[in-house]
DNA sequence: CGTGGCATGTAATGGGTTACATGATTAC
DNA sequence: GTAATCATGTAACCCATTACATGCCACG
């Protein structure tokens, strides 16, 4: 639950740095609120796994991880993957493309496909910057910083091959749903 | 969020019917519990979206949906896809794979894609059986379930082309580790 | 005659999002 | 100076899961 504040392994930083780094980094495959993140700190800083020093703004904070939240993190990562329960919107109206029509089917799969198309080309920015992450990397993290990026990079490789499943099989469907748009009556 | 009730569209079941379907039949895009499947029909019922009749045995009966309910549906199919929030515990694990170090992220890659294996299987025996859906399927609503079978099996194709995406990639991703973990200390 | 599957619900609990509330700093 | 961004937190609320509670019926 406290995992994404790993992120304080990367690099120190404060948590709306921390939330920036959630939706940037790793905003194909994770989201946090707010209202998880900063609860969530302060647990870790009452129970030791976080420091807490002032940042450079008035009021601002940097959070460091300390050795012994490094050690709990590694603990929790060792944890067995929770797997969330499917909930696919665009599939389950499909499902119902009979009663929804093969006609909005077709627009619904060719939004999902251009979805996948802009997914793709933000993984190919991601891969272009070779190491510039403006934000977040503190002079001294920059060796955290390298070791992390390959399995970053795996993780990126995981969106690719999703994104461009979805584009074949849009294609695919598309071609099947022009047949069945052709049996089905006028509304 | 009633949207799975829609299952009554392809044939008047019971509740308990409904999340057997729910499991077996959109199990792999949709899941839902029983502490949400009874509220729904109920209030469903209430609206009158449903007809509720006695089942064949004593304490149960058997749903059906109305006019009102069938238009209720469309309406509620053709509202904006909602999409989830992404929370992948395996790739966020993979993200911290220098923490978490590489030879525990190639037993999860392989956990990961012997399940994708087990899906396909799955996938290859629904495309197997022709129509002979035991349950659930009435005499009655035999041309509504083979109407919604085409679109069943595009939902079914998405599932494989996910499948097989997360194979080629784990594929990809042990390539990758193995060479990571030989340059990783012993621990 | 008892175990397992069919059948229907309710209540507690929890995880997470949204909205609210506030203030400093920077760039235009 | 004023708007946008950086920054931190809290509170209400919602959706959903889990566990609980109950009972009938068929099969062995």
């Amino acid at each position: 639950m406290a995992l994404s504040s790993g992120l304080l392994w990367v690099a120190p930083m404060s948590g709306y740095a921390v939330r920036e780094a959630i939706r940037d980094v790793l905003g194909h495959f994770w989201s946090e609120s707010f209202g998880q993140i900063y609860p969530a700190l302060s647990a870790l800083h009452r129970d030791g796994a976080v420091e807490r020093r002032d940042g450079g703004r008035a009021g601002s904070s940097t959070y460091f991880l300390t050795p012994a939240g490094r050690a709990r993190l590694q603990e929790l990562l060792r944890q067995p993957v929770a797997s969330t329960p499917p909930r696919n919107g665009l599939l389950l109206r499909l499902f119902f493309g009979h009663a929804l029509g093969a006609k909005a089917c077709i627009v619904l799969i060719e939004q999902a496909r251009a979805d996948a198309e802009r997914s793709l080309s933000a993984y190919a920015e991601i891969r272009a910057e070779p190491e510039a992450e403006p934000h977040a990397v503190a002079a001294g993290a920059a060796e955290a910083a390298t070791a992390h990026r390959p399995y970053w990079l795996l993780t990126v490789s995981a969106g690719e091959h999703s994104a461009r499943a979805t584009i074949a099989w849009a294609d695919e469907a598309l071609a099947t749903l022009t047949a069945l748009a052709a049996d089905e009556p006028e509304e």
